[in-house]
DNA sequence: AGCGTTACCGTTAGCGCTAACAGCACCACA
DNA sequence: TGTGGTGCTGTTAGCGCTAACGGTAACGCT
């Protein structure tokens, strides 16, 4: 591989200073038409690219995100990603995609990667770690936006779905339809959104003069084969139930598998509400009744918010909340 | 937010010279232990962070490699980043994940501003591009890995599913079930897998003494509204069909949509088999016959092959093939 | 005593770029 | 004739770190 072209070749083979040249490379003025043309042709001819590694130690800044989520392979987060990473690369910049694999240490760990990677804004997507130990770890990162998490301090702004909301409306639509044996599959114990889903089913139950039973809740891995063994643990030990509320709809979809072999039909025997509206939901059979959430909107959102922080600073602890809607299909009609 | 502690704050409060200090924080030796201890000790009550910049300029490797995809929200490629994550994360590099939304420009720009950012080494999935062009862009780049395609050239590697024999195979199954009149969805016409599949379509019909009949094969986009369109395009246009073979589950999948609404049942009226076996292939009705690929296990062989170019040298050229699996399941049994 | 060896630590000179300032020519205006 | 712009270009001094080499002290060996 040929060496790299530097800057100083470029002025050398110009005739002009470094200077010039780097004037030429970041489009500002004061440079005359004529020698601006000069040295963009000896660019173009020795193939020169600016360092951006450099270029980031010079004004300490690199012109990268950081985006952190639990599980790419997860549908909402590939949206969520989709979405930030338009509007970055929209402004120039470029993203980090960060998988935590739902961990943790991997978070922390990537959070200090991240740090050290000099990263101009992050977005950090349904952090898994405590209050304390996460503001431990933003301290040092100039901008933050939460995403679906909430946390006081400097500089962390948050966008989050009204989850409560979420859980209400979807445990309504059972009640109506007359379920009175509704089971919750709750998804991690840590997770944000599942406390305020379980919130928003309870005060469901609540309104409609229901006392909530805890033996019908049960936690799950946020992914299809923890809804299936959550869901058979539920649906064996209480054969009363009649419907699930379910975490996310990878959950819900584990569900109806299970329901498939304990061979209860949906929504027949048990009707079965997800979360999100991931695009499989509309695509198994019967398609699932879920609160669909504004992925792709929360990636935007979000980066912009944290993009408003970076160079502007004005939108310091602001949050924005991004309302669900309940879309009904055959699993809960 | 307060200012960022530097090497020589470290080592001015520990007594110590930069270098010192730079060596303990990069675990190198000549250092005596209870000097390690004491500049370890300022370093965490100063919350010293190292910063990858200034030491990417000084060591001309910046731990950072390149992943770019097609599209993330497409679970095959999730899959094929979670592979190649995990191998990065464990030898102590970070990825830059990019997507391209199935667009050269994009790929193109993708291509050097990852090459600004100085990236160690590069995995590009399933590249649009032409030959000439993505050599060209890939000149300056350290070390390359292809997956999904080749392409001769100094230090580019690549790991390829053979895609062709999974066609065949397909094709075969659903010959030998009977079928005569084989629809072919076959995908972006850039594809290199859906070109190869095509061939090994055709090596199968040859091979059963069956004229290959361009017009029941149809270009789409890879995603379901892609396979749903071409699907319906096919079958209405061409209802002698008995079977459709598909670029990946995704088509699959909206083909199998079509045939719901067509009213012709699967598999009865028409076969259909996916390639890739994605997680969704399982879960639709009926699931699907496809040819798995395994995805993750791509990611994790082209990020090794990569790593080993990085840091040897050796497997320059190198070439790995995996092979696909027929999966049969209710879709085409 | 004179030599080499080992263990530790420091100095220097960049890596490739930009911020900040310092020119210098040339024109306009009073 | 001076005085103050304006338009263009160059110089200097870093950004925070490490490679490469240069020391120094202490010890062992002949």
């Amino acid at each position: 591989m040929p060496k790299r072209v530097t800057m100083s070749d470029v002025a050398r083979e110009a005739n002009v200073s470094l200077m010039t040249v780097s004037r030429v490379v970041n489009n500002k003025s004061d440079v005359s038409p004529a020698t601006r043309r000069r040295v963009l042709k000896i660019v173009e001819e020795l193939g020169y690219r600016p360092s951006g590694i450099a270029r980031g130690l010079a004004t300490r800044r690199t012109g990268t995100l950081g985006l952190v989520v639990p599980d790419v392979a997860n549908p909402f987060f590939a949206d969520v990603a989709r979405g930030a990473e338009h509007v970055a690369y929209a402004n120039g910049y470029n993203v980090f995609l960060c998988n935590t694999d739902e961990n943790p240490q991997r978070e922390e760990a990537v959070l200090q990667s991240l740090e050290e990677k000099r990263v101009d804004g992050l977005v950090l997507c349904s952090s898994r770690l405590g209050d304390d130990q996460l503001r431990a770890l933003l301290l040092w990162h100039p901008a933050v936006v939460l995403v679906n998490r909430r946390l006081e301090g400097e500089g962390i702004g948050s966008v989050v779905v009204n989850d409560e909301a979420g859980g209400q409306a979807a445990t309504q639509h059972l009640l109506q339809a007359g379920h009175q044996a509704i089971g919750f599959l709750a998804g991690p114990v840590v997770s944000h959104s599942g406390r305020q889903r379980g919130i928003g089913h309870r005060a469901a139950l609540a309104a409609a003069g229901l006392a909530y039973n805890p033996d019908w809740t049960r936690h799950c891995s946020p992914v299809v084969e923890g809804g299936q063994e959550a869901a058979r643990e539920l649906l064996t030990a209480h054969p009363e139930l009649t419907a699930l509320l379910c975490y996310n709809d990878l959950v819900a979809v584990g569900a109806l598998q299970t329901c498939l072999d304990l061979e209860r039909r949906v929504p027949d025997d048990v009707a079965v509400v997800g979360c999100d509206d991931i695009p499989l939901a509309a695509l198994v059979t019967p398609p699932l009744t879920t609160c669909r959430v504004p992925r792709y909107e929360l990636g935007v959102q979000a980066t912009r918010l944290l993009l408003n922080q970076i160079d502007g600073g004005s939108g310091k602890g602001s949050e924005i909340v991004l309302q669900p809607e309940l879309i009904l299909r055959a699993s809960a009609p």
